[in-house]
DNA sequence: ATTGTGGCCTGCCCGC
DNA sequence: TGCGGGCAGGCCACAA
């Protein structure tokens, strides 16, 4: 799961780990180092320096490194931040919801005794030293209009090559930085645009779709994340549109599971 | 260049 | 009861 809402609560709580030495680092599982970055390196980057800052870009948690290269930190679907043994989240949706130290795959140990700690049972989050980056598009949480209508423009750059699907786009990580598998079916839902759309949109729905990005990130995030959508319990074969009671479809658009309301998104 | 597909990885849940 | 298979999905490599 994580998506922007909770990488967001991982980033407030990451804070608490800034401007305080590092004195041990442990890459337990050497696979989750990603783009060459290996325990040794990794080990090299943080010992004795201190993370000054705790940014993040769409789903990537960047840990700034005072006179080091940025620690990058990606959550997969299963990941999940501890810091002096606190977690940011109560449970994970498809994680096991319990923490096993198993499942630990790095930790930090600061001088003063507290501790930064990556656990992903699913593995399929990484770690990336002087991660790039610029290859994501705008953060969703503070995503423009203008942005959006960019970020889903209809260009493809060859006659032969299709247009993708409306939600692939908005899903499409150098497009828009944040938006996953949940939060893109309740934006569209809301928006009342179908995920297959491949025509262009009139101003008229852009409007109506930035509108739904905002309001959806907003009330999400105020509700606890991602998975509080309206569209969440109707996620399954015999759900129903919780607007107009029409059966929901369960179809795979952009390689996703994703379910619509075929009355009203269009 | 862009779009589409399969695979990584592990736990859960269903049906036999 | 136990077990196999399908499924979940962020991201990447690779094919088209």
């Amino acid at each position: 799961m994580p998506e922007i809402l909770e990488v967001e609560r991982y980033r407030a709580l990451a804070e608490q780990a800034l401007d305080r030495p590092v004195a041990r680092v442990w890459m337990i599982d050497a696979r989750y180092g990603r783009g060459g970055t290996t325990p040794p390196r990794l080990r090299a980057a943080l010992l004795g320096r201190t993370f000054e800052a705790a940014r993040r870009r769409g789903k990537l948690l960047l840990l700034d490194v005072k006179d080091g290269p940025t620690l990058g930190v990606r959550f997969g679907m299963t990941g999940g931040l501890v810091v002096d043994g606190r977690e940011a989240l109560d449970r994970l949706r498809y994680g096991p919801g319990v923490f096993d130290d198993k499942w630990v795959r790095a930790r930090v140990a600061f001088t003063d005794g507290g501790s930064v700690l990556v656990h992903d049972p699913r593995r399929f989050g990484s770690l990336q030293l002087a991660p790039d980056e610029e290859r994501l598009g705008p953060d969703a949480l503070s995503l423009t209009r203008s942005q959006l209508r960019g970020a889903v423009a209809t260009v493809p750059a060859r006659t032969y090559a299709a247009v993708a699907p409306l939600k692939a786009r908005l899903m499409d990580q150098e497009r828009v930085a944040g938006i996953g598998n949940l939060l893109a079916d309740e934006i569209l839902w809301r928006a009342g645009l179908d995920p297959e759309r491949r025509t262009p949109l009139t101003e008229e729905e852009l409007v109506g779709l930035h509108r739904s990005v905002r309001a959806t990130l907003r009330q999400l995030a105020r509700r606890g994340g991602s998975h509080t959508g309206e569209l969440m319990e109707e996620r399954h074969p015999s759900g129903r549109c919780p607007l107009d009671g029409a059966a929901l479809r369960r179809d795979t658009v952009g390689g996703r599971t994703t379910f619509w309301c075929p009355a009203h998104q269009h």
